[in-house]
DNA sequence: TACTTTGTCCTTTTT
DNA sequence: GGACAAAGTA
């Protein structure tokens, strides 16, 4: 009930206190970010000067927005009405729903995620004879998107050249498909509530009123159109306060834009950008090692963490022979720790990719501990749940061509390809949806789908689902697959959260309420993520950095910091994107709190492949000062130079078969008189033919006649 | 029409 | 190694 401003130290103070004035605060890492934001909202309110409904608040994530109502509320004596807190998605998604006469929409607009949204666009690219290899549906759809999230609409995008013409069209020609189907995707939600905005001034004029405390989160992962829609609540009176961290930026690769911040200082004229640099999290050579490496980016705002907290351990690091030998020693370590009184949930293990996870997971498995892996395929993405969740939309909307197809020969009925395509060749003349043309063959899954809108009318949302799931023949179709009983099981869980589903966001403010089966559909669409298993169990946490940004653990295990990887080989074409790694290997060392461990291995798999990848950039950029080795090996490569600008990660070509020559084994460790140190990555011929391929990182890769070469075995 | 086999492509991710 | 889609077979 109290806001405890004597918590704060005189930064925190001071942003919390800020006059009605816009402001941006530099929050780094473990600064007391949320409780700032929290705070500030709290003390508003008490100020007694606004109400809770002059308040919006601007999140990334559902749990972010979350984690921010309940610290708010907390602050605050009576439970805040009107109090508009949420994600981008999630507050669009509550105006489009309240003026979606305005907004063009049918009040039923259903969502598309980026699954259903590529689906669509399969769709549309077939229907036009798309040439496939020229423009694949990906890039298609990363083309609509792109545009999207810049507010340009299809006849805006300016021709350039055949390709963006041919583009071009095809954006517009899926913007009529989607508006004709009542579906929306995720940027489109966003670009139609802000044309909404922008074109009705009334309604602007409203919000911005009534908005008068404009707070963001996560501020530099904004796109420009979503700092674009929050500009139109701004008014003579209105005040934002922008939160973030540019060190923390890792999301351009989808469009983030860390410029936004520099743009708002100016925009909005703000006289005092307020720093928070002391850390509550780390030990001191933790924050030390994450300085020093984000001190080698050039674009910064600039920011230097501190802690009042001692140096703690050192930094400890590993070099493994393998990644499974890697993943043997991690487990080991984990066991050790868990033994030592360190609860498992109070672990992480954080990867750069995905498929890292895979030999940790193995090996956690054979030793029997207890994990977690996050981001894999969440709950309302699963196959058998998009089939339940189309008949559900169908049922909902069932001019939701992209359901009809999911679904109309799922379970088999007999609908073959045939069929589907001559009833999409009569939905295109007719420029109907493939449910109001079914005849013939088709019309049988016609009437499932009436039957079941007549049989569920009016019922509570519970009994709709189990009636869908149970006549649609899912159910009875997984009872016959080998392994259906987890699909089986899937659906029941659906069953039960439609039970316990209950959506605040449908006190709507406009008179008009949203029925309670697409409340839910937008929630599975909107929320994918939140339906997560197993949440309670002490596990350890496996995730991908990206993933563990805002979270953070006693210990952290960064793992596979090898060239190619972490930095990752693609990033090297990417504009900024080295700096961008850096950021990201940033995040994953202020992650942690007591004690952070970087290994790395000499070998690894990587698409079925052997690779050979040399330490990452990464560790040379911490001072040795504040790292313990537990292996020797690394420590004896002392050629390392910090430069690795040419090609430095190679894979072993497909078609070697040497793997020893002349006494030198591809992935051995060498050193070079003038290339420095580098390690074999292969061989071939023999005697005084004998070659190898030698990968120096900095140096490049060389083929090297072993008789003349004066290698040496580092 | 429906199931099986082969060929291609591999970041990161929330909404 | 593995997901997913197109081609191949009963």
């Amino acid at each position: 009930m109290s806001l405890h401003l004597e918590l704060l130290n005189p930064e925190q103070l001071a942003a919390v206190t800020l006059p009605d004035e816009h402001a941006l605060i530099l929050a780094g890492a473990g600064s007391g970010k949320t409780r700032v934001l929290t705070t500030r909202i709290a003390w508003l309110v008490k100020s007694g000067r606004i109400t809770p409904a002059n308040i919006l608040a601007v999140t990334f994530t559902n749990k972010a927005a979350r984690e921010m109502l309940i610290r708010v509320t907390s602050m605050l004596p009576a439970n805040p009405r009107g109090l508009w807190i949420g994600t981008f998605h999630g507050l669009c998604n509550r105006m489009l729903r309240a003026h979606h006469r305005d907004a063009g929409l049918p009040q039923a607009f259903q969502i598309l995620d980026s699954q259903d949204q590529l689906a669509a666009v399969k769709r549309l690219a077939r229907s036009m004879n798309v040439d496939e290899d020229r423009f694949s549906p990906r890039d298609i759809q990363y083309f609509i998107n792109g545009n999207k999230e810049e507010g340009v609409r299809a006849g805006d995008v300016p021709i350039a050249d055949e390709n963006t013409k041919r583009l071009a069209e095809l954006y517009a020609a899926y913007d009529e498909q989607c508006q004709r189907e009542g579906v929306v995707d995720f940027p489109e939600m966003l670009l139609r509530s802000y044309e909404l905005l922008k074109r009705n001034e009334i309604l602007r004029a409203h919000y911005g009123q009534r908005f008068r405390h404009v707070l963001i989160d996560e501020f530099q992962d904004t796109n420009r159109l979503q700092y674009r829609w929050l500009k139109l609540f701004r008014t003579k009176e209105s005040c934002f306060f922008a939160v973030g961290d540019d060190d923390q930026s890792i999301y351009t690769f989808r469009g983030a834009n860390v410029g936004n911040m520099a743009e708002f200082e100016r925009e909005f004229a703000i006289k005092r950008v307020v720093r928070l640099e002391q850390n509550y999290r780390s030990h001191g050579n933790i924050l030390d090692a994450a300085n020093a490496l984000i001190a080698n980016n050039r674009n910064r705002l600039g920011k230097n963490l501190w802690t009042s907290t001692g140096a703690g351990e050192l930094v400890r690091v590993f070099e493994g022979e393998s990644d499974m030998d890697e993943a043997r020693w991690l487990v080991e370590e984990v066991r050790s720790l868990s033994r030592d009184g360190t609860s498992l949930s109070n672990m992480a293990v954080l990867y750069r990719s995905n498929a890292q996870s895979r030999v940790l997971e193995h090996a956690l498995f054979s030793q029997g501990i207890s994990y977690r892996v996050y981001g894999g395929l969440r709950f309302f993405e699963r196959a058998e749940i998009k089939h339940a969740l189309a008949y559900l939309r169908l049922v909902a909307q069932p001019d939701d061509d992209n359901s009809f197809l999911r679904v109309a020969n799922f379970p088999p009925r007999g609908l073959g390809a045939r069929t589907i395509e001559q009833l999409q060749d009569t939905a295109k003349k007719n420029q109907a949806s493939l449910f109001k043309v079914a005849e013939g063959k088709s019309a049988v899954f016609k009437k499932l789908i009436e039957d079941l809108q007549t049989e569920t009318r009016g019922l509570p949302l519970a009994e709709i689902v189990g009636i869908v799931v149970e006549k649609s023949g899912l159910k009875e179709h997984y009872k016959t697959e080998r392994e259906g009983a987890d699909r089986i099981e899937n659906l029941d869980e659906l069953v039960n959260a439609a039970a316990t589903f209950n959506d605040d966001s449908r006190e709507v403010e406009s008179g008009e309420e949203v029925d309670p089966l697409t409340a839910f559909l937008t929630h599975a669409a909107l929320e994918a993520g939140e339906h997560q298993a197993g949440e309670g169990a002490d596990a350890l946490q496996l995730m991908t950095v990206h993933s563990a940004k805002g979270l953070e653990f006693d210990v952290v295990f960064l793992s596979g910091l090898e060239e190619g990887l972490f930095p990752h080989e693609q990033s090297a074409n990417e504009r900024d994107g080295l700096e961008e790694e850096r950021r990201l290997a940033y995040v994953a060392i202020t992650r942690a709190r007591n004690r952070l461990y970087l290994s790395h291995a000499q070998t690894r798999m990587l698409h079925g492949q052997t690779r050979y990848n040399i330490p990452s950039r990464f560790l040379e950029e911490i001072p040795q000062n504040l790292m313990k080795w537990l292996t020797p090996r690394f420590s004896k490569q002392k050629a390392f130079t910090p430069d690795f600008s040419r090609q430095t990660v190679s894979s072993l070509p497909k078609k070697s078969q040497a793997r020893e020559v002349g006494g030198w084994r591809v992935g051995q460790n060498v050193v070079h008189p003038k290339f420095g140190s580098g390690v074999i990555i292969d061989a071939e011929g023999h005697g005084n033919d004998a070659r190898v391929q030698v990968n120096f990182g900095a140096a490049g890769v060389k083929w090297l006649a072993v008789a003349m070469a004066k290698l040496q075995a580092a």
